[in-house]
RNA sequence: GCGCUCUUAGCUCAGCAGGAUAGAGCAACAGCCUUCUAAGCUGUGGGUCGGGCGUUCGAAUCGCCCAGAGCGCGCCA
């Protein structure tokens, strides 16, 4: 059963392709950027002609006459240079909205060779409060681990944590500067932890014999030694704790906690496998894997630092070959910010060279910072400081609140239910305000826009599904049913034509790795609904049967717009409640 | 110095396997609650797509040059 409209007309289009013998890459149809002329295009004409030298218009009226011969087009014409503008009759498009409507998967299919994709986004620091730097990874991740199992494939995410390099040392000197052993440690919670993490890195920054001992210490501990361990695990075991609970607030989740720490085995393995090809070399005190100087001069990968330990382009690459060997993958994606594209060019190189995964996809989705008010530089706080991801959280909701009735205003809705919508609506927005944005760019921080329900932003969405709701609870109240879809005003028209597109975005979204993609087309649904909800009366339609087609389309509606909304992470409440005295 | 990325409406961003009048949201302005939730809807104004040259019948989109910005460049992660 194929339930794209596009997909029809492009099956149609190729086989009049190979008919006349034309480049068959060209024929498909996008989604028309005249809705007024057309509801699909095909700019195949201008192509070929290019091509061929000859005159678009022309080919463009070989490819249209045989087009007419279908039965699903209402209208076909050559326009302009040679646009091929495709109208599709009502019923073709009614009839695709009601086996949508079947269909248990809304119309979506799935990849055609389901593979293992290992995820791995997050990377929060041990002993680092999380902060809205944080918020990207996390939400990015989370939203493409949901798409990529809705298409088919098997993910596994993985948190990786960066819980063993430097920074351990450090927090570790810094108790035992204060404390002169590590006896206490056991009894320090995440607020201290992440305080001793501030005062050793003003110490480390400031003082070259402080970061010498934590360079010691950091040796230590990765060789083995079991005080220095023992500590690191209970600052390891509270620092996971917290940012599990901060990426719960987010519904951000993870099949692995492993990190960097992981990988510690592994990294001599890593060594062994270098030398063993006699790709590493000794230089200046450190092992190193150089790579390719030819047209663009990358420094080398560093192994072994000169004092011994390993760098993160060894637990890199070490972890690589654990999720190859360990898990199977086939593919392994990484979600980092912009300065990290150098690194894990070097790594997947040095990855290829160790041949520790051979067919395995490596793939880096680079994403732009989050900027202050500069538009430049990463936010900061008006302090100074960066704005953890909990305040920011907090931030939102007060503002929800705002607009929400008070526990117990409204039957049914004590505190544990308003507290939860608040929570579902704010993180909405959060999210949704990320999420809109393509990936690649960096985008500004509006400390505003994260505190904002109208227009492009998830509260909108979650609305316009409510509203459906309540729609839908009050026909069947009425004994109002669903039935058949027909389409006669315009409204009704473009929502089913625009519901049609859900299979192709899901899919563009999937291999481009870009949520924004969804984030876009939900948003344009929403809206296209709302405008059918202002035309077109569903209860009080002029007829049962149409009253039966409107009470459908908005069931449909309502639940792609859920389902959109579950791909990108968010949740969508029953009811969107309103505070008595909103906006007087 | 070398490399990568970016510059589109007052603001924040889409659009970029070249194509028909460059699109949203916010902000501004004007309307719409006796009818399914106004977190909504309808409409208006606002852009020589950083600058220049080139390729092309046609360039925001491709190439080159210039200006401005950001990021990165062996022992931090």
């Amino acid at each position: 059963m194929n339930l794209l409209l596009e997909n029809k007309i492009n099956a149609a289009l190729m086989d009049i392709f190979k008919k006349l013998d034309l480049n068959e890459q060209f024929a498909f149809v996008k989604v028309s950027d005249r809705p007024d002329l057309s509801d699909f295009q095909c700019n195949a004409a201008l192509a070929l002609a290019k091509i061929a030298h000859k005159n678009p218009r022309e080919i463009g009226t070989m490819i249209a006459d045989e087009l007419k011969k279908c039965d699903f087009c209402e209208s076909i014409s050559v326009d302009g240079p040679g646009f091929i503008n495709i109208k599709l009759k009502n019923e073709v498009i009614a009839q695709n909205a009601d086996k949508m409507a079947e269909d248990e998967r809304l119309g979506c299919g799935l990849v055609e060779n389901p593979h293992k994709v290992v995820l791995d986004y997050g990377g929060p620091n041990v002993a680092k409060t999380m902060h809205v730097g944080h918020l990207r990874s996390g939400v990015i991740g989370e939203s493409v681990s949901r798409i990529e199992r809705f298409v088919g494939n098997e993910v596994i995410s993985d948190v990786h944590l960066g819980d063993w390099g430097t920074p351990m040392g450090m927090i570790l000197a810094e108790i035992v500067r204060k404390d002169g052993n590590l006896n206490k440690v056991e009894t320090y919670d995440i607020v201290q932890i992440t305080e001793f993490y501030k005062q050793a890195n003003i110490r480390c920054k400031e003082d070259e014999s402080a970061r010498e001992t934590a360079r010691l210490i950091t040796a230590k501990l990765q060789d083995g030694d079991e005080l220095y361990y023992k500590a690191w695990q209970h600052l390891r075991g509270e620092s996971v704790k917290a940012i599990k609970d901060n990426y719960a607030r987010l519904d951000v989740n993870f099949d692995l906690w492993w990190g960097e720490s992981n990988a510690h085995e592994t990294c001599g393995k890593i060594v062994k496998i270098a030398r063993d090809k006699g790709i590493s070399e000794v230089d200046n005190g450190a092992e190193i894997i150089r790579l390719e100087e030819g047209n663009k001069p990358k420094p080398p990968v560093i192994l072994i630092k000169s004092d011994g330990g390993y760098t993160y382009h060894t637990t890199d690459i070490a972890t690589i070959k654990m999720r190859v060997d360990d898990l199977a993958t086939e593919e392994i994606v990484y979600f980092t910010d912009s300065r990290q594209t150098l690194h894990f060019e070097q790594v997947f190189e040095a990855a290829q060279k160790l041949e520790i995964a051979p067919n395995v996809k490596l793939q880096h989705i680079v994403f732009g910072t989050v900027n202050g008010a500069d538009g430049k530089k990463p936010f900061k706080t008006r302090d100074g400081g960066v704005m953890d991801l909990e305040t920011l959280i907090e931030m939102s909701k007060d503002k929800v609140r705002q607009s929400l009735p008070k526990a117990g205003e409204v039957e049914g809705y004590g505190e544990a239910e308003i507290e939860k919508l608040t929570s579902q609506i704010a993180v909405a927005a959060i999210k949704f305000q990320d999420l809109k944005n393509t990936i690649n760019s960096g985008y500004v921080f509006e400390l505003d826009d994260f505190a904002k329900f109208e227009g492009k932003t998830g509260p909108y969405i979650q609305y316009a599904i409510a509203r459906i709701n309540s729609v839908l609870r009050k026909a069947e109240t009425a004994g109002l049913k669903c039935g058949k879809i027909i389409l006669e005003a315009p409204e009704e028209r473009a929502l089913a034509l625009k519901l049609a597109q859900v299979h192709n975005v899901v899919m563009r979204a999937h291999s481009d790795k870009e949520p924004s993609i969804i984030a876009e087309y939900t948003y344009g649904l929403a809206q296209i609904f709302s405008t059918f909800y202002n035309a077109c009366p569903m209860m009080g339609a002029s007829t049962p049967q149409l009253a039966a087609s409107r009470l459908k389309l908005a069931k449909l509606t309502r639940d792609v717009l859920k389902l959109m909304l579950y791909l990108l992470g968010i949740e969508a409440p029953e009811v969107m409640l309103k505070a008595e005295n909103k906006g007087e």
